[in-house]
RNA sequence: GGGCGGCUAGCUCAGUUGGUUAGAGCGCCACCCUGAUAAGGUGGAGGUCGUGCGUUCGAGUCGCACGCCGCCCA
């Protein structure tokens, strides 16, 4: 198949649509031609297939097929998307985009890693989107932006799948099951969902590096990790603690306060109220009670202390049931006493700080007959009894329980606290010892052997049946609060624990943190000093290790004999040690199974084996410690360990850091952004690190230090994505459709413009399926529809830009040098100014510059806002501009399009709106880079072969040309699209349809300053409003009614408190006299009685009203009041249009080709319809291509002798006048 | 219990440093246009800006208190 010519047709031959404005504008035609155009045409398209159209067009430079690819208006968005992407990988356009900014200065990206051990979502479509936004804009700013994938591989989410899998649990298990093989499961499960995760980055056009992606439990990276740690270690920054941490007692680990936050569920606990009896002096029981309350039953076991705050009232009451005496916070005995429904009259009271040092049979005596006697020596002289006594506590509060508080040091860290400040008025060894029921698996031990070997939260029910047995239990109730369970064992609840356990002393660096993210541009801002700067100002060391498996392993070596460790920075550091042994064990795995990867060498259970001598005794080994590191430490090390640095990278180190910019959703708070600031701040900040002495063996390295802030300068702060109910994304819901559909349904696009636009992107939303549909059709379609209606008109008329230009005689090869140097190609306006009948923008007409303008405008916006990372900002504006660009400028410039000829200002308005829509292009390329592509590949690409830049993406970003902006023809062209809009809201309020013509129209002005302007359009304004004559009414006192209103802004400051006078006065003064004096003097003058006034023209503001009884509407600075009156000339052409509205109906309905003359008959006994139709014969004639145009009435006989056959429309109503239309399609000779 | 954020039209959300008539999109109703056409456009109705108190000549906007929702943490 040959492709016919199509751009040689003669303009002429072509059947115009008859103007609307009432002209009739019929040709002597061949349609054929037009027909075969189209066909050709088509066949154009169907024979060029997307990726090889520029190789079709390169081979025919010069002809008509460099013409533009005609554009279906019923777009298939989502295959389009897919032929870019196929574009985009055939010619390595991302690729491209960089290496020519090779040189470029850097904008810099960390990408926050995500695990692909689970699917992806519409939540990380989101992260995935805005991470692409900017880059891709820097890039088209003129900045190299390397974009460098990230995996974050190791952790507990990952064991815990490995754990689903093989049905086990515990580490029993695990261990059982074999640590090798579990490392190995661990590995492979890493890599599970990697085709869903790249697949969707691709299809939702996130341009980064996958292939070059970091993994977190590669050697390099963990090795990165070790030198970070070591130099922690040799700081003495990082440190083996006694603490109480969160603890997963059945997957026997510590949990950082991260992770512990992310499994926090609503649950009932007992809440139970127990007698402590009180001793007196002598050690002899009273008939006094201290009511104790706890939350956790299973910890009384362990009770140390009670706690009162020392400040507090405290109330002895009365029981009548037990005949006993009860001490309780005053505030709390009415609670109380309604709690076990009885009177507990009051018989003494104290304070908290009178009760302190009593000492009390505790619930349970397993240590208490031990060491219940037990007396230390204190540091200020005398003994006291070691435990069971009651303390101080500032923590005590009464809002719930009974104002005292049962302690268990080893279960709560405010307890653990009491413990210490209690040991700490002992001499050493003399003071309580910690009490612990408890084993690390969760169990108590055989100390308690009433629930020894039970778990404990098990026992919580028998040890108060225990209590209440034995008369100690006061009162019992459930108690809902919010408690953690592990994050990824939901059902395995968190318990706190004494455990000794590795920790970042991030608090030496508190201060640091703070200084340093007071620097960063959060956005939203409040991030800074709200909720991330409050986390800091609350900082505790890091619990950093995990006595776990699959993690990076903590590179700490240990003297088996003295203790003493060492930390270690790199696999050949650990070689280069004395007399190493055990890297066989290694070595023999992968001699078993070659497939090992490599990178596993460093990881459980291989690196355990490796031993060395101990250099602290002699034939001691030093052992590696067991445990591996929590994961968050893994990413948030990634600015360094993404580079292997310092091992290797260091170049590429000094180069990629800090970042310019890094986004990730709102629950990173605690988790990557705490990470990489903390690490940052304890490595690399300019004074504080003491880590001058931390060296790499055999290397002059020297860690580089960097001013704030730092790692990153711009964080933004995503909301989290909801569900469609408003609920958490959850699989089990189906509250939201899988990525994949959306991409199927409507194409990545939309789904990235209802991200960018919809919203700001800090603002949590609810995923809505109904908004991403939406953008299609509000944006995308709206631009589709003007550059469709482009390419169809460019086509008709053979506007082919490139041979404009060619026709300039300008050498192929001064083009392809200019394209070398990287100028020529983006079909900037200089260049399309070489074009013969491209002209200045000063010689074109009023609507060209404006929008050209608009372009300016809406760029220099764009830039200002995306350069601030205000996306939503941005997208609003490119809105804007392309509903101005549709719903003005196109429309106002139809009748250019469509006239015949190629008159210079038809040609203005192809080069005009081809301009725009290049610029548009640019600038929604890094918004929705497919369409934008799309575009691109059609106006430059198609049009211009390889002249043109291969893709929208290798393009500068418009910045907006300031010579092209004409702010007051932007205003008056508010203007004059707002009267348009007030003459519409007029006729609808007045029931007077557009299609009935008017008269007059009056516009009143309140500022007149736009006069002139406005006069010189009347036309415009007359054939928007569809009425005869435009005036501007000077003495308009016949409609408006004036209020002169004080101009707040500038008057408040100058008068503040007298503002209300000189509002009244202004109110009760006549209008129109105000008005007349600003217009003799100047100024007015007000007589007050706290002083006169004079205001200026400035200082006051009028507004207009229109007066009752006119069809008016008013608007902030004018009124347009309509001439209602109708002449029956007015009638009849309304009847007319009407009429025209229908037949063209009826046409469609019958299927005319746009070319088919027809025969009409208008059956009707409406008088005033037949001399409609009549008076305007010709007029709908020539709208409808009718080649005759008769009037029946119903009874006429020539209605029977008609001949068949005949498209008869039903009867149809023309305002308010039946009539039926009878229709034939005239045979074409 | 603490911290942070939010509360503006039926829904989803904008609303600059306080300034007179608080906006958009969707939905609804009505209408228009129709050779860009399985689109498009215009208009209308719809708001005590969560509640109260305060600062101010003037508060959706600033302050305080409270209520509700969400998140984070205890």
């Amino acid at each position: 198949m040959s492709p016919q010519p199509t751009g040689n047709i003669d303009r002429q031959q072509i059947i115009r649509p008859a103007k609307r404005s009432g002209q009739i504008n019929v040709r002597n035609a061949e349609p054929d031609l037009g027909l075969d155009c189209q066909i050709a045409a088509f066949l154009f398209y169907f024979c060029s297939a997307f990726p090889t159209l520029r190789e079709l067009s390169r081979s025919f430079p010069h002809s008509p097929f460099a013409m533009f690819r005609p554009v279906e208006s019923n777009v298939n968005l989502p295959q389009m998307e897919l032929d870019v992407l196929r574009l985009w990988e055939e010619k390595q356009i991302y690729e491209k985009s960089l290496a020519q900014r090779a040189d470029a200065p850097k904008f810099v990206f960390f990408e926050g890693p995500p695990t692909a051990n689970g699917l992806p979502h519409p939540g990380h479509c989101l992260t995935r989107a805005i991470k692409d936004l900017f880059p891709r804009y820097r890039t088209m700013r003129g900045f190299r932006c390397d974009r460098k994938a990230g995996w974050d591989t190791h952790g507990l989410p990952v064991e815990v799948e490995v754990c689903k899998e093989l049905g086990i649990h515990s580490k029993e298990e695990i261990e059982s099951f074999g640590v090798e093989p579990f490392i190995h499961r661990c590995q492979e499960s890493v890599w599970r969902y990697m085709k869903q995760w790249e697949q969707l980055t691709k299809r939702l056009g996130f341009w980064i590096h996958l292939d070059e992606a970091y993994v977190t439990y590669h050697q390099s990276y963990v090795e990165s990790i070790w030198w970070a740690l070591k130099t922690l270690f040799d700081d003495d920054l990082l440190y083996k603690g006694h603490k109480i941490v969160w603890w997963w007692a059945q997957g026997g680990t510590a949990l950082s306060s991260g992770e512990v936050g992310l499994g926090y569920r609503e649950v009932e606990d007992p809440s139970v109220y127990v007698r402590f009896p009180l001793l007196d002096d002598a050690g002899k029981e009273t008939d006094t009670d201290l009511l104790v309350w706890t939350t956790t039953p299973w910890t009384l076991p362990s009770n140390q202390f009670a706690a009162v705050h020392p400040d507090l009232e405290y109330s002895t009451v009365q029981d009548p049931e037990l005949k006993r005496k009860i001490i309780v916070a005053s505030a709390l005995v009415q609670t109380i006493a309604q709690k076990v429904k009885r009177e507990l009259p009051v018989v003494a009271t104290c304070r908290g700080m009178d009760l302190l040092g009593k000492r009390y049979v505790p619930p349970f005596d397993f240590y208490y007959r031990r060491d219940g006697q037990k007396q230390g020596k204190l540091k200020s002289g005398g003994t006291q009894h070691a435990a069971w006594r009651i303390v101080a506590a500032p923590f005590v509060t009464t809002d719930s329980g009974t104002g005292a508080v049962h302690q268990a040091p080893a279960f709560g860290e405010v307890d653990f606290d009491v413990l210490l400040s209690d040991q700490a008025r002992f001499v050493a060894g003399e003071g309580p010892p910690l009490i612990c029921s408890v084993a690390p698996d969760g169990k108590f031990t055989a100390e308690t052997p009433d629930y020894a070997g039970r778990w404990v939260k098990d026992c919580d029910k028998d040890i108060c049946r225990d209590l209440r047995r034995r008369g100690l239990l006061y009162h019992q109730e459930q108690y809902r609060h919010e408690y953690p369970f592990c994050w990824r064992a939901e059902d395995d609840p968190l318990i706190q624990y004494p455990r000794k356990s590795w920790f970042i002393r991030t608090t030496k660096f508190k201060e640091a943190m703070l200084v340093n993210n007071r620097k960063i541009n959060w956005l939203p801002e409040h991030i800074r000093d709200g909720r991330f700067g409050n986390f800091l100002e609350t900082n505790v060391d890091w619990a950093l290790s995990r006595e776990r498996y699959w993690g990076t392993p903590l590179p700490i070596w240990q003297c088996e004999k003295t203790g003493k460790q060492v930390a270690i920075g790199s696999y050949a550091e650990l070689l280069a040690q004395k007399d190493v042994q055990g890297v066989e064990v290694w070595d023999a795995a992968k001699r078993k199974n070659p497939k090992l990867s490599d990178d596993l060498r460093v990881h459980k259970p291989y690196i355990d084996a490796v031993t060395f001598d101990s250099p602290f005794a002699a034939g001691a080994r030093m052992r590696r410690v067991p445990d591996v590191i929590d994961c968050w430490f893994d990413s948030g090390a990634m600015p360094f360990a993404q580079w292997g640095y310092p091992h290797q990278g260091q170049e590429r180190f000094n180069d990629q850091f800090p970042a310019d910019f890094i986004s990730e959703a709102l629950d990173q708070t605690r988790g990557w952004f705490y990470s990489l600031l903390a690490i940052s701040t304890l490595l690399f900040s300019p004074d504080e690190t003491p880590s001058s002495s931390s060296s790499i063996p055999h290397s002059a390295f020297r860690i580089p230090h960097y001013e704030y802030p730092h790692p990153f300068r711009n964080c933004i702060v995503l909301g989290l994505m909801l569900g469609e109910d408003g609920q958490k994304m959850s699989k089990s819901k189906r509250n939201y459709r899988e990525p994949q559909e959306i991409f199927d349904r409507y194409g990545a696009d939309a789904l990235r413009w209802y991200f960018f636009a919809k919203q700001a992107p800090w603002s949590s939303i609810r995923y809505s399926e109904q908004a991403i549909k939406e953008s299609v059709p509000e944006f995308l379609l709206r631009l589709w529809n003007v550059y469709s209606f482009f390419v169809i008109y460019a086509n008709i008329d053979g506007f082919d830009p490139a041979q404009e230009i060619a026709a300039q005689e300008i050498a192929a090869q001064e083009i392809a040098a200019q394209e070398i140097a990287g100028e020529a190609g983006q079909l900037t306006a200089d260049l399309l100014a070489r074009a013969k009948s491209y002209r200045p923008l000063r010689q074109r007409g009023e609507l060209d510059r404006w929008i050209t303008g608009e372009v300016a405008r809406t760029a220099q916006g764009v830039v200002a806002k995306m350069d601030a990372y205000d996306n939503y900002a941005a997208a609003g504006l490119i809105n804007d501009f392309v509903d101005a660009l549709s719903n003005w400028y196109v429309r106002r410039s139809r009748d250019r399009f469509w006239a015949a000829g190629r008159s210079q200002d038809k040609l203005d308005a192809y080069w005009t709106l081809y301009e725009c829509l290049l610029t548009t292009s640019k600038l929604i390329a890094p918004f929705v880079p497919f369409i934008a592509e799309a575009f691109w590949q059609n106006l430059a690409a198609a049009a211009f072969g390889s002249r043109a830049a291969e893709s929208v993406h290798l393009c500068d970003y418009p910045t907006g040309d300031a010579a092209a902006l004409d702010v007051r023809l932007s205003d008056e062209m508010r203007v004059v699209r707002e009267i348009v809009s007030l003459g519409r809201a007029a006729r609808a309020a007045a029931k007077l349809k557009v299609r009935q013509p008017l008269l007059d129209v009056e516009i009143v002005l309140a500022d007149q300053r736009h006069l002139e302007f406005l006069r010189d359009h009347t036309s415009l304004i007359a054939e928007e409003l569809n009425v005869k004559k435009v005036d501007f009414a000077a003495k308009a006192d016949e409609y408006i009614s004036y209020t002169v209103l004080p101009n707040l802004p500038r008057l408040g400051p100058k008068f503040g408190k007298r503002l209300p006078t000189i509002k009244a006065a202004l109110a009760k003064a006549d209008p129109a006299a105000l008005m007349q004096q600003m217009e003799s003097t100047g100024a007015i003058a007000l007589k007050l009685p706290d002083g006169d006034v004079s205001l200026d023209r400035d200082d006051v503001q009028v507004r207009l009203a229109a007066k009752e009884g006119w069809a008016a509407a008013q608007g902030a600075g004018c009124v347009v009041v309509l001439n209602t009156a109708l002449t029956p000339e007015l009638v009849r052409e309304g009847l007319a249009r009407d009429l025209v509205r229908a037949i063209q109906d009826l046409r469609k309905e019958t299927g005319c080709a746009f070319t088919d003359r027809i025969g009409l008959t208008v059956v009707t006994d409406s008088q005033e319809l037949r001399a409609a139709v009549e008076t305007f014969n010709s007029y709908i004639a020539g709208e409808t291509l009718a080649v005759k145009l008769a009037v029946l009435a119903t009874n006429d006989p020539a209605l029977a002798a008609m001949t068949r056959p005949l498209q008869e429309s039903g009867e149809i109503d023309i305002a308010g006048h039946k009539a039926k239309l009878l229709l034939a399609v005239v045979k074409q000779k």
